[in-house]
DNA sequence: CGCGACTCCTGCCGGC
DNA sequence: TGCCGGCAGGAGTCGC
């Protein structure tokens, strides 16, 4: 569900309430998530004040003076801010209490969302493989092209790989991928330097774009405080399955790639 | 090591 | 209308 941009759209709507306040408590009502949640956030994180709050690849970064709560949203997850005398729903599995008498609340349906306590993220085992942002400076097509020489993986899974490159989710692959007319079950150590730039620009474009839309929204996911993203509608190839292609009119295609639909043109992309 | 399959979990949607 | 199979935006782990 969640993709960097959802992610981001998140992380942007709950700054503004919980950077600067005190955390006064944390509540977990379920610790069944992707994995258990440990009792260090209970000790750690009351008492801090929280400082920043980050986004690496899809986590969520909450920054205090003596650690970081590392939140993921998994496949259903959403935050939002509540509160305190707000009722718990039936999937609203930990909060975390602020001075302001607010709350962040974490909801996953499906469980595959995480919260862990680090005090050095960037090292933590979930986080210290990660491949570089994509969009920050050291993620370029000269990059892509580098670590696909000799790997005979499809493209579409390559540029999913968060050890390549964090943040390029199901939607997103197949966006980036139209734009950049690649075909997605095209190997990725046969693509050449100049298709990668386009790929790497692609995948910048759609993300920023999607980000500035305040991401996707489809079925049950919204972002923060359950605002719906926008960005569906600009969808040019997910999801529209036999539905015209927006350049040159002919049926989008669906495939499974790597377990995961995958939608792409056959007329534009090669 | 690279790669593909499998897995976790709940909800929803489409088809019969 | 109701039930059921299939599928869902992630990603770690396992087996080959």
């Amino acid at each position: 569900m969640p993709e960097l941009p959802e992610v981001e759209t998140s992380r942007r709507g709950i700054e503004p309430y919980v950077v600067g306040e005190r955390v006064t408590g944390v509540v977990i009502r379920d610790r069944r998530l992707r994995w258990p949640v440990s009792t260090d956030i209970d000790d750690c994180l009351p008492g801090q004040t929280v400082r920043s709050i980050d986004r690496r690849a899809k986590y969520l970064l909450i920054n205090t003076d003596s650690g970081t709560a590392i939140i993921h949203l998994g496949m259903s997850g959403s935050v939002s801010i509540v509160e305190h005398d707000t009722p718990a729903a039936v999937h609203d599995h930990f909060d975390i209490a602020l001075g302001s008498g607010r709350s962040l609340r974490y909801r996953d349906p499906r469980r595959f969302g995480s919260l862990h306590w680090s005090i050095d993220p960037a090292a933590h085992w979930l986080l210290k493989d990660l491949g570089p942002e994509p969009l920050g400076e050291a993620f370029s097509g000269e990059y892509l092209w580098s670590r696909s020489r000799g790997r005979r993986v499809s493209v579409k899974p390559f540029i999913m790989n968060a050890a390549i490159v964090v943040g390029v989710g199901n939607i997103y692959a197949s966006e980036a991928l139209f734009m950049a007319g690649i075909h997605p079950r095209r190997a990725a150590g046969r693509i050449a330097k100049r298709r990668y730039d386009d790929l790497a620009a692609a995948i910048k474009t759609v993300l920023k774009k999607a980000i500035k839309a305040g991401g996707t929204t489809l079925r049950d996911f919204y972002g923060f405080n359950g605002e719906a993203g926008y960005f569906q509608q600009q969808l040019e190839v997910y999801g529209r399955e036999d539905e015209p292609c927006r350049s040159c009119g002919r049926p989008v295609s669906a495939i499974v790639l790597g377990q995961r639909a995958t939608y792409y043109c056959k007329n534009c992309q090669t």
